[in-house]
DNA sequence: CAAGAGATCATCT
DNA sequence: GATGATCTCTTGA
């Protein structure tokens, strides 16, 4: 069950908290790379010192100025990708960065943990910045592993990470984690 | 066990 | 020319 555009469309902290437990799939050929989602970081608006798009709309912020349900990739730190999620509405800068998932295609579960090693076990590059995920190459779905009560009360929330720079910003409760 | 430095480049000033 | 939405390894207590 492929998520539709729509999901995408809804508020930034809403989408971060609901794609906790769904399960990202990188197509690659015959062959697909998953892994249910278990850690996530809302970057939500122009006035949030911790996102990229807070200095402006430039070229490579644009993306998240768009519509959501496309992917936004970049290269931090000279050596690792990050992958986001863009969120709500045309021209709201929003999104959602996917910092951890457990990794189901050993026999045994793998943690992987943080935004590098994630795209590393993933192979996403920069080529995949912008894609859309209603596509057929890159998307998020939705497993019949929810049974009852889903498991809103599993969240945590905490503070961000890696974002000192942002002063007043980076003690907003804007991460999320299942336990 | 906690803390700190290095690797390495696209993007912005 | 400076710097960051990171990770891993090394150092020191």
């Amino acid at each position: 069950m492929k998520l539709k555009r729509s999901f995408y469309l809804q508020p930034t902290l809403k989408v971060a908290q609901e794609i906790l437990g769904k399960f990202l799939v990188h197509r690659i050929g015959k062959r697909k790379i998953t892994g249910k989602i278990i850690e996530t970081e809302a970057y939500v608006g122009p006035k949030d010192k911790a996102s990229h798009a807070s200095r402006g709309r430039t070229a490579r912020t644009e993306l998240m100025f768009g519509q959501g349900g496309r992917a936004y990739v970049y290269l931090i730190y000279g050596m690792y990708y990050c992958f986001n999620v863009v969120t709500e509405k045309k021209d709201y800068p929003a999104a959602v960065l996917i910092r951890a998932v457990m990794a189901e295609n050993a026999h045994s579960p793998v943690q992987v943990n943080g935004p590098g090693k994630l795209c590393q076990y993933f192979k996403i590059d920069k080529k995949l910045n912008g894609v859309s995920l209603t596509g057929n190459v890159l998307w998020i779905e939705e497993r019949g592993e929810r049974k009852r009560g889903q498991g809103q009360g599993r969240i945590i929330r905490s503070k961000r990470i890696g974002i000192d720079y942002a002063g007043e910003c980076k003690n907003k409760l804007w991460r999320f984690y299942l336990k």
